[in-house]
DNA sequence: TTGCTATTCTTAAACGTTTTCGCTTGTAGT
DNA sequence: ACTACAAGCGAAAACGTTTAAGAATAGCAA
């Protein structure tokens, strides 16, 4: 491993003067940091990222907190696509991204503690469980941190305009002619009071009723619970005519029960999805959804921590950023006639 | 911060005790290595794994490279699956994962140094592009190293059985009484040619011919040219009754080929994916597929790769661990009478 | 008592950087 | 010719840790 004091041997002066050299730091001649810079190149020089994080207290690394219910936050659809546009955007800023857990050693600590010992940067929190405690300390703590869909006091956070999503959902149902449209709503998560706010202010706008039977309740990425829930629609007295359903995924528990009662998609049934993810954009029939911009998602909470990052003194106090959604119609919603 | 210093201060002792202690290292008595500690506890002391880094040249950190042709690794839900069962195992151990790019700070770079600027001890390899030179070049320079479906020379690797995999599914399709199999075969990746293998073994042994029209190529994952090939195979003279598809994910452009032909699954046309990831273990219809243990892979892979990061002087020549798979039935196999 | 060993602890160097400060020049101003 | 000043460079400390080697203490046998 070739160090800057094989540099600084090779061309005759100080160690000091190849740190600035290399980094483009005043005081040194123009000539002698061309060498010097040469020089390493020639070498093969590299930065030893341990010892520039000890004195600088800057690792470049960014810790990635990504965990649903399962423990399985790297399977989350959405939230790994924002991540991946997040990753590209901090790579090029020069940072690297370090999926965090709760280990040093073979000791268990906090999400806080393990940020400190590794001297991360700043943190990306894209989980389910926002309250977890664990995330409050960590929040309260004062590290740089982003967060999508959800916001921390004094932190920068990335949404989908869910309000708008919704109702671009509800308003292009009923200009299909849908007039009786149920919503089964998530968990209990930071998006979904918007999104039932949206609903409600949607339908309430275009003058429809929302009988109480037609807001059930499920939760994100559960196929089976939306099934059920979808079930209990169906069964009703007069049932919807077109159903939000949580998300895509989710909604394939929809679809099944839908199937299941004997129903045809979209010819008996409606239905509109969220998050409009490639992975079903093949899938048949392809769904009506709202599609999330996760390439913006990630790049805006990048550029927030970043700045987040650079500016680590003042404290923050913007509202969250707001990124446009768009409804794809696909293929699951039919015209029908106004009743 | 808390630091060695902070702790010898309070206990009245030198540095090298407090890390001696805190280590479980001999060399120091019973009572002050518990007082210490306890001190260091009380503190809230944490090791900084910068100083530790430097000073040892041990990181606890593994590369993960993760990287499809469009360059979105995480979005692939077969390596994803193992990454996340391979990342439990090795937080397990006390190591953490790290996304692996080609900057430092602004400049691009190869793996390799990457790999040597961060200190990895290790790397996860499980991108399609196994032949990169990149690759090579880093399998050369000797860091402990792990492939999923490719073997890099002197370094341990983990794989389906895909040969059985195959077989399995050929099988299958045998006794339901189909006769014309054609392979839709994916990208030339490693595992490409022991599945081909597998399904010209298969085909011979029971005895049924595989005409060259039966025997087309797609990518992995690649819906657009799987929808082709398919329709390819769809329109011979004498159609195959069943399809192996190069993945599940790809069958949807099978799905689709075989919808717009007008033809019905599994009524028309059976088919047989490969993976048997629960993102599509609720679609509809419900594919028959060969799954491949996520878990086993995930787990064995990090067991290969602490052995080998213990052991790195050592020369490896062990042959591939080789990891059983299972046929998943679904409802995309007709039973249909034998011609 | 003396000498020896084992135990406990400390000193100090080292890992590879960054950064402050001071020294030496050279140049320009008076 | 003397002073000022800036520019170029180097010496050295510091970041927090590990670890080899040495010093001090105690125990024990002769």
């Amino acid at each position: 491993m070739v160090t800057l004091k094989d540099i600084a041997k090779q061309c005759g002066v100080s160690v000091a003067s190849v740190s600035k050299a290399i980094n483009h730091m005043p005081g040194v001649g123009q000539q002698t940091a061309q060498r010097i810079r040469d020089m390493a190149r020639k070498m093969g020089y590299l930065p030893n990222a341990a010892a520039q994080a000890l004195k600088t207290n800057r690792s470049f690394n960014i810790g990635v907190l990504l965990e649903d219910d399962d423990r399985h936050g790297l399977l989350h659809h959405f939230f790994v696509s924002v991540l991946e546009h997040f990753k590209m955007a901090m790579e090029e800023m020069g940072y690297d991204l370090m999926l965090m857990n709760r280990t040093i050693g073979r000791r268990t600590v906090s999400y806080l503690e393990h940020c400190r010992h590794s001297n991360l940067d700043g943190v990306f929190v894209a989980c389910i469980d926002f309250f977890h405690p664990e995330l409050q300390e960590l929040a309260a703590a004062g590290i740089p941190l982003v967060s999508i869909d959800h916001t921390y006091k004094g932190h920068p956070s990335v949404y989908s305009d869910n309000v708008e999503g919704i109702r671009k959902a509800v308003k292009y149902a009923h200009k299909l002619g849908h007039r009786r449209i149920a919503y089964i709503s998530g968990a209990p998560a930071g998006v979904t009071a918007r999104r039932e706010e949206g609903f409600r202010m949607a339908m309430a706008q275009l003058g429809l009723e929302v009988p109480q039977e037609y807001r059930v309740f499920s939760r994100y990425r559960d196929i089976k619970l939306t099934q059920k829930a979808t079930a209990r629609l169906l069964a009703l007295p007069t049932p919807p005519t077109c159903i939000l359903m949580p998300d895509d995924y989710a909604s394939l528990g929809g679809i099944k029960a839908i199937r299941e009662a004997g129903l045809r998609i979209p010819e008996d049934i409606s239905i509109i999805g969220f998050d409009g993810l490639p992975t079903f954009e093949h899938a048949h029939p392809r769904i009506c959804t709202v599609y999330q911009d996760v390439k913006t998602i990630g790049t805006e909470a990048a550029r927030l921590l970043l700045q987040r990052i650079e500016n680590k003194a003042q404290p923050f106090e913007e509202s969250p950023v707001i990124v446009p959604v768009r409804l794809v119609k696909g293929d699951t919603v039919a015209q029908i006639a106004e009743s």
